[in-house]
DNA sequence: TACGTGACGTAGG
DNA sequence: TCCTACGCCACGT
């Protein structure tokens, strides 16, 4: 393996973007749900929404990442399609508590988790 | 190296 | 009030 060196120090700046967002999507407790809008705030950056999806896409694999409990703004299950089975996201919810229909959290906003305060 | 795509959100019409 | 268009950043081709 001719470790070039450059290449590791990329990969690892990339991870560390990454770890941020995983970092709070793992202080997620169960029962509870944020946002990829809310995430992207906490982190400093509203538009950066769709930087949390991309994150969540990249955590697959990793058990330890609830990316179920993320959704969008309006509590739909927008990324059930990205797991491993359409249901697989809906059902880990309901196991945690949650109702869902059609694809949309009921009470969406009394479960809603914003790391903005959570976490302060 | 450059272009296109993407699990969103906000603003404007 | 509802729909459409634009912006952001990172990854894949």
């Amino acid at each position: 393996m001719e470790m070039t060196g450059t290449n590791n120090y990329a990969m690892k700046s990339k991870e560390n973007k990454f770890d941020d967002i995983y970092d709070v999507v793992k202080l997620i407790p169960a029962g509870k749900v944020s946002s990829y809008g809310a995430i992207a705030a906490y982190l400093g950056g509203k538009r950066g929404a769709r930087m949390v999806g991309w994150a969540m896409n990249a955590s697959h694999g990793d058990s330890t990442i609830p990316a179920h409990r993320v959704v969008n703004r309006n509590g739909l299950l927008t990324g059930k399609m990205f797991f491993e089975s359409p249901d697989a996201m809906q059902n880990k919810l309901e196991s945690e508590g949650l109702k869902i229909i059609k694809d949309q959290i009921q009470d969406f906003q009394t479960h809603f988790w914003d790391p903005s305060k959570e976490l302060l």
